[in-house]
DNA sequence: GCATATGTTCGACGAAAATCGAACTACCGC
DNA sequence: GCGGTAGTTCGATTTTCGTCGAACATATGC
């Protein structure tokens, strides 16, 4: 069985909050990760060319901005987004995140 | 006639960079206040509970994050949203950031 | 049990950001 | 010209944030 990481209510995480987690270049990358991956992955699982005390502070901001909903399973994290939540919280956020980089 | 304070090109400015600026509560009544008014706001028209050398510098930051335009208009700056341009480099972004907030 | 694999937590450090007062610039009206 | 108005720029301070190594925790597999 699998249990999972405390997480906040969305209710109680500002909109300042989220956008302070989405706002780093190594977390956006791992939320695009996340968002084209069919299944939750495990942290270690990115290319992140950080130390992994680094990446275990990464993972914690998107839990704590509630971007993110993290599965313990052994030894290891499996982490997902939590679209829907986030998305009832945040209508239209991480759509506009994801959204491919308008070239002009 | 009045000029306008340069401002960079949105197709030079990053996500990071976009959210980094709205990341911030100061930051963000002034985007919602802008939003709201009907015509281009001085910035002393806020009524912002910081110096002016730091309100200043909060609307340096939005006007090279490409969020917003500044119009030199005698002693006074005039601020505008640059809408339409930047809802076209980062599709939904402003709108929601702009929504009201969902209350569960 | 023991070595290994996967993360977390704990200081510490440097870089970046928010804040301020003070000095400065530019413009307006009298 | 002069005083007042509206912001900007500068330097300093404080706080926050990203980063790391080292120590720790926990589960797996032999």
């Amino acid at each position: 069985m699998t249990t999972h990481v405390e997480q906040p209510d969305l209710a109680e995480v500002s909109l300042e909050t989220a956008l302070q987690a989405l706002a780093d270049d190594t977390r956006l990358r791992i939320v695009r990760e996340l968002a084209s991956a069919p299944a939750p992955c495990a942290c270690g699982s990115f290319g992140l060319e950080v130390s992994k005390a680094t990446r275990s502070h990464h993972f914690k901001t998107l839990r704590e901005a509630g971007i993110t909903n993290t599965e313990i399973l052994g030894t290891k994290r499996l982490v997902s987004l939590r679209r829907e939540e986030f998305d009832a919280r945040f209508p239209g956020l991480l759509d506009a995140v994801l959204a491919p980089a308008a070239v002009s």
